[in-house]
DNA sequence: AATCGTTCCAACCGCCGGAGC
DNA sequence: AGCTCCGGCGGTTGGAACGAT
């Protein structure tokens, strides 16, 4: 997929050599500070495709090669949850990356879960609501912490729990970013209870 | 073997929020 | 308050690979 340049930055498919300047970057000045990363590894790219070729590609244990099963029933559990959010959904997914887990939906099961080309009695019926509430933090606040409590406490008190209750004292991924309301408590039980794993695992998701 | 249509997926793009000034 | 920079995200693109005819 060559491009042309533009400003003199090199674009399109990444060479061995290119591969081989970034990775020993990374692992001599570790991830982060993308901006200088081109300079340190001697790359004509910019700071967007030198983060973008690590995270989905020369990242240590990544996963390649076809989804298992479980990996696609997470796959349609978690979307039915949280929507496009395909860096949460890949959280769940050890090795895989968020732009996997959208290409896959993308080419796989897009049109599954649409029911499009099936008659109009096929189609899925259990979809469940989801209001996803954008924009969503993506670094976590120095505040956090405390926040993340008073939340809790403020909807445990309320009548109506909603989908972002969260325990205390659990990860600041899923209290700063689970920004999702479902119609009813009910659809959000059931949707936790339709899942193949321990729901309550997914709390413990590392930072 | 050649052509055409479809699928796959790496990479680009535009946008956003947070942090710092 | 407003601006700039940066990291990060989801949507989209387009070339490669593959299959059907």
């Amino acid at each position: 997929m060559q491009k042309g340049s533009s400003f003199g930055l090199r674009k399109g498919s990444w060479t061995e050599e290119e591969d081989v300047l970034l990775r020993s970057s990374v692992q001599r000045y570790g991830e982060g500070e993308w901006h200088r990363v081109p300079q340190r590894a001697g790359l004509n790219r910019c700071r967007k495709s030198c983060r973008l070729r690590w995270l989905n590609y020369l990242k240590p244990n990544i996963k390649r090669g076809k989804f298992q099963d479980d990996e696609v029933d997470m796959i349609i559990k978690l979307h039915k949850l949280l929507g496009n959010r395909w860096s949460l959904i890949a959280g769940r997914l050890p090795g895989r990356t968020a732009n996997d887990v959208k290409n896959y939906w993308n080419t796989h099961l897009r049109k599954l879960m649409t029911g499009q080309g099936k008659p109009e009695n096929e189609k899925p019926q259990d979809l469940v609501k989801v209001e996803v509430i954008r924009p969503r933090p993506r670094t976590i606040s120095k505040n956090f912490s405390s926040l993340g409590v008073e939340v809790y406490r403020e909807l445990n008190e309320s009548r109506e729990p909603r989908v972002h209750d969260v325990p205390p004292n659990r990860s600041p991924w899923i209290d700063d970013d689970f920004e999702l309301r479902s119609e009813t408590t009910e659809a959000w039980l059931d949707c936790w209870s339709g899942l193949s794993f321990d729901a309550e695992s997914i709390w413990d998701r590392p930072v």
